[in-house]
DNA sequence: TGGAGCCCTATTACCATCTG
DNA sequence: CAGATGGTAATAGGGCTCCA
């Protein structure tokens, strides 16, 4: 239960930190990347993408990903520690997609749309995870795992998408019998988890059991449960 | 069991290219 | 042109598989 524990532990409104932004415009000597150090660092992680088509993660070794992005494998040693900072790098790209899901604030904010709003918001939710389902359950196999600088990558990446949920969710109650700030926090979390847990499940056996259209419905009914006035 | 061969990771040294 | 940045050949060493 550590994940739901360490999303709860941070405080609303807390920023990403930017670790991983930064290491991004330096390589591993410490120097300053320029254009062409940029689109060196972009081929390898290109090349290590088109190799998640058809391998697993645990497959990929660093020189698999230098020959397949034409390059010598020193060259992965200057951008990348090893193929788990590759796999690092890529997550935290996609942590950017899941939190632009509530750029527009008007989202899951009017009671006459509540259902289409989650509808659209669990498909969206659902895309992200169908784009990127291998690098994402990787992310969260290292989490669950106790590896820290992931763990701390997916709470970063759950945190803005918690706090505009538990910001909703608080709206339905009525300001005399609101529950605490906590109470409601967790209610997100709740839901949230369930969330990416059923998304990663539909990804990973696609044919097996209820159906991911099914499953979102289901979903987004939840959802606008807890939106809806009490 | 252990030696050979292979593949891989990781590092170093050095040369090439870029940029101000 | 000098310093910064980028790329890689060469190499050491570890782990795995195969085979006698």
């Amino acid at each position: 239960m550590a994940p739901v524990a360490r999303l709860a532990a941070r405080p609303p409104g807390t920023t990403a930190s930017p670790t991983a932004d930064a290491s991004r415009n330096v390589n591993k000597n410490g120097q300053q990347l320029g254009r062409k150090g940029m689109e060196t660092r972009k081929r390898l992680m290109d090349a290590a993408r088109r190799l998640l088509t058809e391998r697993s993660p645990f497959e990929l070794t660093a020189l698999l990903i230098t020959r397949e992005a034409k390059a010598a494998p020193a060259t992965f040693y200057v951008y990348f520690d090893d193929v788990q900072d590759v796999l690092y790098a890529m997550s935290a790209e996609i942590a950017s997609e899941i939190v632009d899901l509530f750029d527009d604030d008007r989202l899951l904010r009017n009671p006459d749309h509540f259902f289409a709003d989650s509808m659209r918001f669990v498909r969206a939710f659902n895309e992200v995870w169908d784009r990127h389902s291998d690098i994402l359950l990787y992310r969260n196999l290292e989490a669950d795992r106790g590896n820290p600088r992931f763990n701390e990558l997916r709470t970063e990446g759950a945190i803005p998408v918690m706090n505009a949920l538990s910001d909703r969710i608080g709206n339905a109650y009525p300001p005399n019998r609101r529950p605490r700030r906590g109470a409601v926090y967790a209610e997100a979390a709740v839901f949230f988890v369930a969330l990416e847990r059923l998304a990663a499940a539909v990804h990973q056996y696609p044919e097996d059991g209820l159906s991911a259209d099914d499953l979102m419905e289901a979903q987004a009914r939840i959802l606008t449960r807890l939106l809806e006035p009490r």
